[in-house]
DNA sequence: GCGACAG
DNA sequence: ATCTTGTCGC
């Protein structure tokens, strides 16, 4: 699909510094209502690294919702890597993921109508977190479903399948934390952009199976870990 | 000042 | 994130 040069990101350049001031210009631009054209097709997006960190890894599942599931079909999958380009820093990691999934997106030929991501929504310090900044830069609906916390208090979570409570940080509702399976730890589920809080847990309370991911972010970590994911299929 | 800290 | 085998559960 077509994107934004990738480049321009990098282009940034930024010190740490200049890009927290950047996040917090960017999460004002942050839509947090349902903003969506009717879903058909759903794309999971998963990033991390390769070679201790030298390359960044960004793997795409596209799964079309109209036609039915579980199982899904799957319409697409992209698999892109390039060299990382920043270093990990708590609360920049978007700096460092974003450019290689716009580059997986670019090679993408279908054009989803929501995003999922393994990471943090608007569940961030300062309200932009991979999820985010995706769907600010594609201009699309996206949730961010993440494994852990970032930041933000919450109580326990019930242990059974299905439990949740409200993550909250600085006297706001930044997400909810789900237990997706019965004693699992539990997943952190915001939006990203152009989704209600309602929406970003019902979509993915919506595609939540047997596993403990959701089966776009599911599906996306399965491909990304394949031995033989040498790019398209 | 001391921890915490997405992937 | 990643390094890794077996093992338990659906």
């Amino acid at each position: 699909m077509p994107v934004l040069p990738p480049e321009t990101l990098h282009e940034w350049n930024l010190s740490p510094a200049e890009a927290v001031a950047l996040q917090s210009r960017l999460a004002s631009r942050v839509v947090l209502e349902d903003r969506f054209a009717p879903v058909r097709r759903v794309a999971g997006v998963d990033i991390g690294f390769e070679d201790d960190g030298a390359t960044t890894r960004a793997a795409i599942v596209v799964l079309d919702w109209q036609a039915g599931g579980p199982p899904f079909e799957v319409v697409e999958q992209v698999v892109y890597r390039e060299p990382t380009r920043m270093p990990y820093i708590p609360g920049l990691l978007s700096f460092r993921e974003t450019p290689a999934a716009l580059g997986a997106f670019a090679r993408l030929e279908t054009r989803p109508e929501l995003v999922m991501v393994d990471g943090q929504g608007i569940a961030h310090p300062r309200r932009l977190g991979v999820a985010s900044l995706l769907g600010l830069w594609l201009d699309l609906p996206a949730i961010g479903v993440a494994k852990s916390r970032l930041c933000g208090r919450h109580d326990e979570v019930g242990d059974t399948r299905g439990e949740q409570t409200p993550l909250v940080h600085k006297g706001e509702v930044i997400g909810t934390v789900l237990r997706s399976r019965t004693r699992v730890k539990p997943l952190y589920v915001s939006p990203g952009h152009r989704v209600s809080q309602a929406a970003a847990l019902e979509w993915t309370l919506r595609f939540l199976h047997r596993t403990k991911l959701p089966e776009p972010t599911r599906l996306a970590d399965r491909l990304a870990s394949r031995r033989d994911a040498s790019g398209r299929r």
